[in-house]
DNA sequence: GATGAATGAGATTTCATTCAT
DNA sequence: AATGAATGAAATCTCATTCAT
């Protein structure tokens, strides 16, 4: 005795896991609301009430499975300022690709009036992270003098990624180069006044 | 004789018109599976049989809503490169803006592997056109001679309305002054070399 | 002026033909149930509210295409009671397999709970007239002491007609030569005794 | 250990009994269209999910309804021809009466072109079951010399079932000593030749 | 803990019938 | 008279959730 576990048998960590992986598996293929928890038990191989044992509502496992989701580790930098940008770009795009990402951010949009939680959730774990290391390549960048001092590098952020929604969005999702053109266009349009 | 009207009772233009605006207005709140007719028929103030006697199917109903889906009137050009671009950018905000567009592009998005018309049409109805519009206004700067003769212009293009949804998933969408920093980086990064 | 019709347009006969035509058709087909108005408008090449301009209902409607269905003229007679009976039997398997009557008799079956009349009438129309006829061949053959003059005449006409009911049940129908058969038997049984 | 019982809550067999009862007598008394899954549920005392949970559609409901029935014990023999024959076309006569058949074989004729499985479940379940009776004792009675020997025993067995069919469709159903009728004329019918 | 049964609340679609032209 | 529009009342089937074992 003397044991703090709680009583009777613990919960199989490895069918948490598994649910969670299905469910956000379903979520990107099928959306929040097409996807039903029959799916989700049947890809994990347990039944539905040992979902509803963990998880309240389908709302709350679909948010448990996007917390688990996390950007991935970071592409090594070189010092280089194009080249680490490029690499972060081509990283994301990549993933984003692997993972069907458009079609789970539609659907995070989607349902931004009804489950708020779901768009916050891919801000924090997967948008900002990304956000926040190109930013730091841009203040490195601008410590070093590659780009003008007084540059919003937010909005220099933004002027990164951007290229690669508009070009989904454009139908000409996986253009060869991208994240190179979005780089040098940043980098020109910020270059720092001639010294005089 | 000489009658050109067909037989029977005419179909009313108002409830058609009427039932295509709900359809919209839901399919935006509410995404696409969670719409139902019934929400439309009785937003439209008609039966659900009258949606059927249109449409033979929800898909078909969406899709005819999506179809009166237009792009709104160009802002007038000034003939300033600068002052164009940012009008048309500013006016695109605006427009998802009031529409909560970011949700209707989430359903689509989301809807794709299973409609994807939608997106399609999307793409079609409001996107292609006012690339098109951005388009022909950097044409024009760079017959100028205001940017550089090599550019690739749609990768321009990408470039001014990628930050709009870059910020809207940071979380910072309606950043002030969003279009003129877009518009100025834009600019300044396809400057023609100086004459030297 | 002086005239006895009434006033207006006159009802299209041939409208009318082709409308009972095409829900005979179609009860026969689909069943009572099963086919809609619908597909009668389409078969007949109306609309659906010229049915309801004539028949009140549907019921109404197929009762009068049942109304129409007739018994076709019996085949000559020979005077040779077993070929004149097995001609009858066999024009009425004919019949039958032309029209797909079993299936049109399962529905009057079907619903003899809901719309009693149209068992009724297909008695009326088709049942008793061959009923009637066969009696008169086997009266016939009665006076001309052939058969039994105490033999139940009635009785006699389901034993004819009965082997073909009993052999579609048991998947046995077409089977070759039963006229035969049923007729063979019942002279055979109703055999008067042989005379002291 | 050593469970032989699969997991979790076991289906009531009284429910399954109880959709199962009521889907045959709505079946009887509605027909197959007719019939609807409210109506069973309710009659059966369960939900209507319940019963989708063990039959997938409509139609495997029925046809398991149709698959309980059964032809009733044989009555006993006694042997004597006649009146085991008559014993059991009147147990026949009994029970088409007692479940309404009439309305039940109606129906699965009507249905026989959406679903060939109704008829042929009656076929297998019920008509042969008590054809082939019907042939014993008819092998037994030409055994004994009772009937020809080179009768045809199916076609027999025809003519004892079918008068029931014919009286049915001419309004004479429950005519009185129909059985003895029958089986007297088929016994008349077959004697063989007086020896010489 | 884990499972399968059971359910209530819909959602889409169909169809006989009534209205307006 | 004839047509097509419009509708209300279902009917089948789905699914998140709760119960019983």
């Amino acid at each position: 005795m003397g044991e703090s576990r709680s009583a009777g048998r613990p919960r199989s960590a490895d069918k948490e896991a598994a649910i969670l992986r299905a469910a956000l598996e379903l979520l990107t293929s099928q959306g929040f609301v097409r996807m039903t928890l029959d799916q989700v038990a049947a890809a994990a191989g347990v039944s539905k009430s040992t979902i509803h044992l963990r998880w309240k509502s389908k709302g709350n496992l679909v948010t448990a499975a996007l917390e688990a989701v996390r950007m991935a580790e970071a592409p090594p930098a070189t010092g280089d300022t194009r080249t680490d940008l490029v690499a972060v770009l081509e990283d994301f795009a990549a993933t984003v690709q692997r993972v069907r990402g458009m079609a789970l951010i539609g659907t995070c949009l989607a349902e931004e009036t009804h489950t708020p939680e779901l768009i916050a959730l891919l801000r924090e774990r997967t948008v900002l992270p990304r956000r926040a290391l190109l930013g730091e390549l841009l203040e490195r960048a601008r410590d070093r003098g590659e780009i003008r001092t007084d540059a919003d590098l937010e909005e220099a952020v933004s002027a990164l990624l951007g290229p690669f929604y508009a070009d989904y969005m454009a139908g000409r999702g996986g253009r060869p180069a991208w994240a190179e053109g979005a780089v040098d266009l940043v980098l020109a349009g910020l270059r720092p006044p001639a010294a005089g």
